[in-house]
RNA sequence: GCUGGCGUAGCUCAAUCGGCAGAGCAGCGGUUUUGUAAACCGCAGGUUGGAGGUUCGAUUCCUCUCGCCAGCUCCA
């Protein structure tokens, strides 16, 4: 029987199913005779797997297409991205080697064996020859070859990478694709042709070690990035952009909130009165919050014995990240790298019933770590910084209701702090851990049991967990999008023990508390950096350094000027005033860079009528009010913002 | 820590091949009395991150050192 006479059977996403000869590409027999698959399609599903659009069905098999939108297609189309790429490199830098070249979140990158760093020169020279690779539209071709083969054929051209790489796999059999006269070892799949990929960018050069082992060869890295359309890939590098814009470190230093200066040290954080001031409000409002939690709060000293750090197991498990022991007298002492071991001492300086549980101890610890120089990174990543940091005692019995109460209180904090998006993760048990399998299974049973209790949705990351103990990570979304980590609930089954925790239970004997390890924001200098991102520095008027500020005409209105400031200082609002000998437009310049939210101006008219001309931020007119009105205006934000505040009594 | 780039006035940045270190903003003094994102004139401001070296001469070249920035996990 003639080949060409069989038929398979291939079923669509949306259910029809068809029968197509054998042989037909993928591609065809997703649109069936005649039909013109459209340009988005960049490859597809077959039973599950991604595969070329051009490749030959063999079986009856579902189709599911491949377009952008999804990551799957990202992934492909920045992977066919970087070959195109690699290509360009290859024909202008013959004796660079291929290592590897993955696309990644929101791009991709090439690794390159070459003899020196790819300068910015380089990369435009790149670019360009991408662009003509593009506009040539090789088809991307499939090979398949033994494993062995394979390897010759690298190790003839010289590609010693692709060789280990080949050597390091099972499969016997490898494949390979082209394009032009441009062959790589990959997996596939592929876009069907180079002209698939409308728009290309490269970012920057960097070095990155072979297998990211520093032992290894150091290689030169192309980042890139690629999108459908021209106007996408605008829009990405807007993003980017915006995000130096945003750059904490950037308006840290123009807002004159906080500097870190090599005289005092790396990594150590100078905060200038109106940081200082946005910390005070964050702080005031923590504090509060957590005595209505019902938390107790509590100070610790910033050094202590080393003894009590080896009590902790920090000397055995954390001892890279302190800052090394300093002699006193007969003995040596430790600048604290945690709260923990304080907290546990003031819990064991009494006995404990059970009926004291649960016990919350919380605390803005400053600790200090020793970071590695090439980590520190602004705000974000410090050796001495301040956790909100709580310690929860509590029953085995109580550790669910405990963890609802701290996971309500996390969101509430922290949409108070302007964050909706939230991403929860579960970690598990990992190989190394103390704790019994089922102290873990019960412990993480409660974490889950909390979470599902508050319809949070989770993902689990399994073996995760810290060593002693399951945690819950909450990630927060700021406004562009990003990721960010802060909070933390961990259970821990390794202080108790080491400190011998104990509390007199019904039976009048001793049994082990839970103890829970809990920040919200983290640490207040690294919530600060995101902060500042998340907002662009504009504050909202809650956080805001100065609320407002009165900007005079001329001189005639200093006195005037002068009591509103003093008229609103008194109302408790934040406000200043900018009497100088100024034009009004170069007083509103100043203050809109300051991001206050509230300018006031005052002339003749607003003295003989007793009010002021309001000014938002970025321009809108609010019109003439009295300074009454004003007051109202910044106490009405204020009570938006934080709408878990409780009047004062 | 490793690789690469960078370090000049308070800030942002110039300075050709190794040849007297300069501008804008900020600061200070004066003029101007001003209506919603920059008035005008003048003055002052520096051990070019630090130490050493080469040179008649170093911001520039070399060595060391401190710091900053990017990257160093995401499997062809």
């Amino acid at each position: 029987m003639a080949s060409g006479a069989r038929h398979i059977q291939v079923t669509l996403p949306d259910g029809t199913s068809r029968r197509v000869p054998e042989a037909t590409a993928a591609g065809d027999a997703l649109t069936g005779p005649g039909g013109s698959l459209p340009r988005e399609v960049l490859a597809v599903r077959v039973n599950g797997v991604p595969t070329d659009l051009a490749t030959a069905l063999r079986e009856d098999a579902s189709l599911e297409p491949i377009t952008f939108e999804s990551p799957l297609g990202k992934e492909v189309y920045r992977h066919s991205s970087t070959h195109i790429m690699a290509q360009a490199v290859k024909e202008l830098f013959p004796s660079a080697q291929l290592a590897i070249g993955p696309a990644i979140e929101e791009g991709f990158y090439y690794d390159f064996g070459f003899e020196r760093p790819f300068t910015p020169d380089d990369l435009e020279k790149i670019e360009a020859r991408v662009h003509d690779i593009q506009k040539a539209n090789h088809p991307f071709k499939r090979m398949e070859m033994p494993r062995q083969e394979a390897i010759r054929f690298f190790r003839e051209r010289g590609e010693k990478y692709k060789v280990e790489i080949l050597e390091s796999i099972n499969d016997e059999t490898a494949s390979l694709y082209s394009q032009g006269d441009f062959i790589d070892l990959c997996r596939g799949p592929h876009v069907p042709s180079t002209g698939r990929v409308a728009a290309i960018k490269l970012l920057s050069g960097a070095g990155a070690y072979w297998r990211g082992d520093e032992r290894n060869a150091m290689l030169q890295r192309i980042y890139g990035t690629s999108f459908p359309t021209q106007a996408a890939l605008d829009a990405h590098l807007a993003k980017l952009e915006e995000i130096k814009r945003r750059d904490h470190r950037k308006l840290g230093k123009e807002l004159d909130l906080i500097t870190i200066q090599d005289e005092i040290g790396p990594g150590l954080v100078l905060w200038h009165p109106k940081g200082a001031m946005i910390r005070l409000l964050i702080e005031n409002f923590w504090r509060e919050q957590h005595l209505q939690a019902g938390y107790e709060l509590v100070y610790s000293p910033h050094v202590a014995r080393l003894d009590l750090w080896k009590t902790s197991g920090h000397v055995d498990y954390y001892r890279d990240n302190m800052f090394v022991p300093m002699k006193v007298e007969a003995s040596e002492y430790q600048l604290k790298p945690m709260n923990c071991p304080f907290h546990i001492m003031i819990y064991k300086s009494h006995l404990r019933s059970y009926r004291d549980l649960p016990i919350r101890y919380g605390e803005l610890g400053t600790v200090y770590r020793y970071e590695r120089t090439g980590v520190l990174h602004g705000l974000l990543r410090v050796r001495g910084f301040t956790q909100d940091d709580a310690h929860l005692f509590c029953r085995p019995d109580q550790l669910e209701t405990e963890v609802s109460r701290v996971l309500d209180f996390t969101f509430l904090m922290l949409r108070t702090f302007g964050f909706s998006e939230f991403e929860v993760f579960v970690s598990t048990k990992p190989e190394k851990a103390v704790g019994s399998a089922e102290n873990w299974a019960q412990a993480t049973q409660a974490l889950v049991a909390a979470l599902n209790g508050r319809g949070v949705r989770h993902q689990i990351d399994p073996g995760e967990g810290v060593f002693y103990g399951p945690k819950i990570d909450i990630k927060i979304k700021d406004v562009l999008g990003r990721a960010w980590q802060c909070s933390t609930i961990q259970i821990d089954f390794n202080n108790p023990e080491r400190f011998g925790l104990a509390y007199t239970g019904e039976d009048g004997k001793a049994h082990q508390p839970i103890m829970i390890h809990r920040a919200l924001l983290g640490s207040i200098e690294r919530f600060f950096g995101i902060l500042i991102e998340h907002y662009a520095g504009a504050f909202p008027t809650w956080l805001a350094p100065v609320q407002a500020r009165v900007l005079s005409i001329t001189d005639k209105q200093r006195e005037y000027a002068e009591a509103v400031v003093g008229q609103l200082r008194g109302a408790g609002c934040r406000a200043e005033g900018d009497l100088r000998n100024e034009k009004v437009g170069f007083k509103v310049r100043e203050a809109e860079k300051a991001k206050v939210p509230y300018m006031l101006v005052v002339g003749e008219r607003e003295m003989q009528g007793g009010t002021v001309s309001v000014r938002g931020r970025s321009g809108a007119d609010l019109g003439a009010m009295s300074p009454a009105a004003v007051i109202d205006l910044i106490r009405a934000d204020v009570a938006k913002a934080t709408p878990a505040r409780q009047p004062a009594p």
